[in-house]
DNA sequence: TCCACAGTTCAATTACTCATGAATCATTGA
DNA sequence: TCAATGATTCATGAGTAATTGAACTGTGGA
């Protein structure tokens, strides 16, 4: 992933609301939700709403899907994924300290490899 | 890590300037760089990099050593590892996609387990 | 003591981001 | 066709972030 798509996916992140968002979306699943219900969950305009949606999906981390008049959208978790992935392969070279974030998800309670 | 401490640490990381930085001081491991020579690596004002510095070192993301006239600077590798793991566990709640970015450092060519 | 060097802080300017509300577009049902 | 609904776009203003150059602090050597 190039360093400037980086850059964009970085500053999407940036912001509570859109982090907040985000949280709410992967709750969600790959189904998704309406822009209306999300606004009336974050209690926010519509328009601002609207402003950060398209941020988040400028930059790669969601995607929306029109079914008549909602819009539904949905974390695009590869998205996602590759923001973390050069972080922590590109950026900090895998330096151990770094990925010891990883480390969670192979503990044998939560059952993933 | 809570939320607003990982907000602190994605604005910091969302910039081309810092992210650069970040890249150039994962590279000089823990004994880190004198700000003069990260200067004049980058080819930025004094000032300009002391404001960067000053954002990133706030952000919890890496951290200064002062040594007579110089100070050094090395990343925060912990740091930066809870901010990415914030995004990994709490966030994407290690969702498959997601976690998938930290496979190649599974991988068996590159020794890690 | 004095000067040079390394780094930070400050003030001013510029640029950008975000929130708001009105206007607009698109779709559905009466 | 018209009104209602879901969503986006636009203009405006407020607040924040970044760059610049000058001033300042602290340390070391002549």
């Amino acid at each position: 992933m190039e360093q400037s798509r980086v850059l964009a996916a970085l500053s999407a992140l940036a912001n509570e609301t859109r982090l907040e968002l985000v949280r709410r979306l992967i709750s969600q699943g790959p189904e998704g939700m309406a822009a209306g219900d999300i606004a009336r969950d974050l209690d926010i305009s519509a328009s601002r709403l609207s402003f950060h949606l398209a941020q988040l999906e400028q930059a790669g981390l969601i995607t929306g899907r029109k079914a008549s008049r909602n819009v539904f959208y949905a974390v695009d978790a590869a998205g996602i994924g590759q923001v973390i992935g050069y972080l922590l392969n590109d950026c900090c070279r895998s330096h151990p300290e770094v990925c010891a974030c990883c480390t969670p998800r192979l503990s044998p309670e939560n059952g993933r490899i």
